[in-house]
DNA sequence: AAATTCTCCTGAAGGC
DNA sequence: TGCCTTCAGGAGAATT
């Protein structure tokens, strides 16, 4: 599942291959996504040049001169490189075509989305209400413990929300909490300056730590050269519900919060 | 206003 | 073997 080191891997995987490359054709199968892909786009693109490829939050961006494409993966999707195309399967919705080359979107569950924006996207509705990039200097200790302070929502659940940090998805939350010492369920206001500056130095590493990896694959991840990512094997505790904890040998418990499981051990994340 | 729940979708896994 | 049920999950929308 997409999450932000996943598409830091795909934005820079696709960067050097489609750099300036002119769009030739637009072939959408499957317009249904989260929001329908706006046909527009079929007339639009072909004949201009992909210009910058950058990502916000688990947000594609491929900029050209006359708008931005906008591509998110939701959760089961990705993108490949295809120097021929393949006959396409089932869930492959969208084909942009180059000329030596073609950018594929697959999406089974059709979570994500693919969007067309022509004026700054930084006032795209999407855009909006963005909390700051994890790995950016603007997400440091004092503005996530600002933030949080008087927040009675649990603290996994604060800092999976976009408007206070974009990019923090379940498995680097759960992991991050781990690394933190936080049990999951705390009370965002509650937690102490100590730990926040401890979690907010662990979401970072993590996140780092899983890019470099190349992503995390659980199912079906792959990056846009078809590798898979290997972080899944520096899991700590998301996915290994009671199996032992790696610091104390306690099994770990999984509780729903707001809906997501939430792995974590009771001896070392402290409540 | 803030917090929680609902919703979209399909593949995988488990039960019988 | 196969059908049915349940679950996972990003994040905006709807509801409390």
């Amino acid at each position: 599942m997409p999450e932000l080191p996943e598409v830091e891997t795909i934005c820079r995987g696709i960067q050097k291959p489609l750099q300036a490359k002119i769009f030739k054709k637009i072939i959408i199968r499957q317009p249904q996504l989260r929001w329908p892909i706006p046909k527009s786009i079929c007339k639009l693109l072909p004949g201009i040049e992909v210009g910058d490829i950058s990502r916000r939050a688990k947000y594609l961006l491929l900029q050209t001169s006359r708008g931005t494409l906008i591509i998110h993966l939701g959760m089961s999707g990705y993108l490949r490189l295809h120097p021929i195309l393949p006959k396409a399967t089932k869930h492959d919705h969208v084909d942009f075509v180059f000329n030596d080359i073609s950018l594929r979107y697959t999406d089974p569950r059709r979570f994500g989305a693919i969007l067309w924006s022509e004026d700054d996207i930084n006032n795209h509705p999407l855009f909006l209400h963005l909390g700051p990039e994890p790995l950016s200097s603007d997400f440091n200790a004092r503005y996530l413990f600002n933030k949080l302070k008087n927040k009675k929502t649990a603290i996994k659940t604060a800092i999976m929300n976009s408007q206070i940090v974009v990019g923090v998805g379940n498995i680097y939350a759960a992991e991050a909490l781990f690394l933190a010492g936080i049990y999951p369920g705390e009370s965002a206001g509650d937690v102490t300056q100590l730990q926040i500056t401890k979690l907010c130095q662990a979401i970072k590493k993590k996140l780092k730590q899983a890019i470099k990896a190349g992503g995390t694959t659980l199912k079906d991840f792959q990056a846009s050269d078809g590798k898979p990512g290997y972080f899944a094997q520096q899991l700590t505790v998301y996915g290994r519900e009671t199996k032992p904890c790696l610091i104390c040998q306690t099994p770990l418990k999984n509780i729903i919060i707001n809906q997501r499981a939430s792995v974590y051990c009771s001896t070392c994340q402290s409540r």
